[in-house]
DNA sequence: TGTACATCAGTGAACGCGCGTTCACTGATGTAC
DNA sequence: TGTACATCAGTGAACGCGCGTTCACTGATGTAC
C-alpha cells in the first residue's frame, strides 16, 4: 500500500533528480526549462505546480541540499579531528570524495555562487559564511590541541574554505589521476596557509614583546 | 566620412557592449538570447549574423577580452614589481581595482568559468593556467629579489590566483568599505600563503642537511 | 465493514509569446575603367 | 571626374518550436459516520 503522501513524496524526489540529471548533463539553473525538468522526471509540465511553486523553489532546494552535505562534511570532520595525526589530510581527501561522490550537488552549488540569479547568490554567499564560521570554530580547536599559535581562525578558515572550494569543484569530473595530484596540491595549499598564519602570528607576538621590553 | 569596414567594427562593438550590459544586469551566457542583444545593440536579430556565427561564438571573444585584461594586469605588474617595498598590497590593490573597474568582464569570466558551457569551461581553465604559469614565473623574479626560499613559484601561484580570483570578484558589487575590508584579508591570505610556503621551503632544506650529516 | 463525500496528485488541451534561423531584398559604399 | 557594376551590412517577413501558465477534469486515496 502506498499512502497518498508518500507517493507525493517519490514524485518530488523524482523530480529534484531529474533536475540534477539535466543540470549536470549540460545546462544551467538559468537556462533549465520546467517542461525539460518535467519530461526528465516522467510526469506531466502541469504536475510540476503541485510540487514547486517554480524553478526558482526547485533551485532554492537543491542549494539547501547541497549546504546541508557541507555542514555534515564539517560535522564529521569535527568528530574525527583527534584520530588522527595529518588532520588537514585526511580531511581534504573527505572532502573530494565528497565532492566527487555529491558531483552533481556541488556543481550545482559552486555555479550558483557566481550566476545569474541574485537571490540564489545572496543565499550561497550566507550558507557559505555559516560553513567558515564553523571551519574557524574548528581551525581553533585544532590549533589550541597541537599549540600552535595563528592570527586568526577565521582569516584562515577563509583562505582554506576558498581553496578547497573551487579547486575541489573543479577536480570532480577529472580522471582519478588527476584528481590525487590536485589533493597533493590542495594539501600543500592548505599547510601552506596555515604554517603562514603561524609565522605572523609569531612575528607579531615577537614584535609585541619588543615593544613592551 | 565613415568607411564601411569602420561602420562594422562600431556595431560589432555595440554588440559586445549590449550583450555585457545584459549579463551583468541579469543573465547568464546560457540564458541570453540572441534577439535580446540584437534589440540592446539597436539591430535587427538578422543583423547578428553578419558579425557573429552565433551566442557562443560572441561568448568566446568576451572571454578571450577577458583574459586579456588579466594578461595586461599582470604585465603591468611585473613592470612595477621593484618599486616598491610592498609588492603584495600594490597588487591586490591594483588587482581589485582593475576588477571594479572591468565588472562587467569579470563576473562573465568567474561565472563561465564553472558554468554551463564544457567548451567556454575548457577555454576558460586553459586561460588561467597560462596566467597561473606568469604569475609562477612573477612570484619567482620576486622571491630571489628578496632573497626568500619558496617550495614551488608554480604552487604558490596557483593558490594565490584562486584566492585572489574568486574572493576578488565577489568584492565587485560591494561598498568601498566592504571592498577595503576584503582588500586587506586578501593581502593577509597572500602573505600567509607566502610565509607558509617560505617555511616549508627551510623545513624542507633543514631536512635534508640532516640526512646529509 | 459499507457508504457517501472530500481531498488532491496528476492530466491534456489550449493560450499567447519569444526564440533561432532562412530568405530575398535594399541601398549605401567601394571599385574598375 | 563620371559611369557602370560589385560588394555587403542591415532588414522585415515568415517558419516552426518549446516555453510557462491557466483551466476544468479524472480517479485513486483518505475520511466521517
Amino acid at each position: 500500500m502506498t499512502t497518498r503522501a508518500a507517493q507525493k513524496q517519490r514524485t518530488r524526489e523524482a523530480i529534484i533528480a531529474a533536475a540534477l540529471r539535466k543540470l549536470n548533463e549540460d545546462k544551467g539553473l538559468s537556462s533549465l526549462s520546467l517542461r525539460e525538468v518535467a519530461k526528465e522526471a516522467g510526469i506531466a509540465p502541469t504536475s510540476f505546480y503541485r510540487h514547486f511553486k517554480n524553478l526558482d523553489a526547485l533551485g532554492l532546494e537543491l542549494i539547501e541540499t547541497a549546504t546541508q552535505k557541507l555542514h555534515a562534511l564539517l560535522k564529521t570532520a569535527k568528530q574525527s579531528h583527534q584520530k588522527t595525526d595529518d588532520i588537514t589530510q585526511s580531511l581534504v581527501g573527505y572532502c573530494l570524495d565528497h565532492f566527487k561522490e555529491n558531483g552533481d550537488l556541488f556543481r550545482v552549488l559552486a555555479r550558483e555562487a557566481v550566476g545569474s540569479s541574485a537571490e540564489l547568490r545572496q543565499a550561497i554567499k550566507k550558507e557559505l559564511a555559516q560553513i567558515n564560521k564553523e571551519l574557524a570554530h574548528l581551525i581553533e580547536l585544532e590549533s589550541r590541541l597541537k599549540h600552535r599559535n595563528i592570527t586568526d581562525a577565521s582569516m584562515v578558515a577563509e583562505a582554506i574554505s576558498t581553496i578547497i572550494f573551487y579547486i575541489g569543484v573543479s577536480t570532480i569530473d577529472l580522471p582519478y589521476a588527476m584528481r590525487k595530484d590536485a589533493e597533493q596540491r590542495l594539501i600543500h595549499h592548505i599547510k601552506a596557509i596555515y604554517n603562514g598564519a603561524e609565522v605572523m602570528a609569531n612575528r607579531l607576538h615577537l614584535e609585541r614583546q619588543m615593544m613592551l621590553s
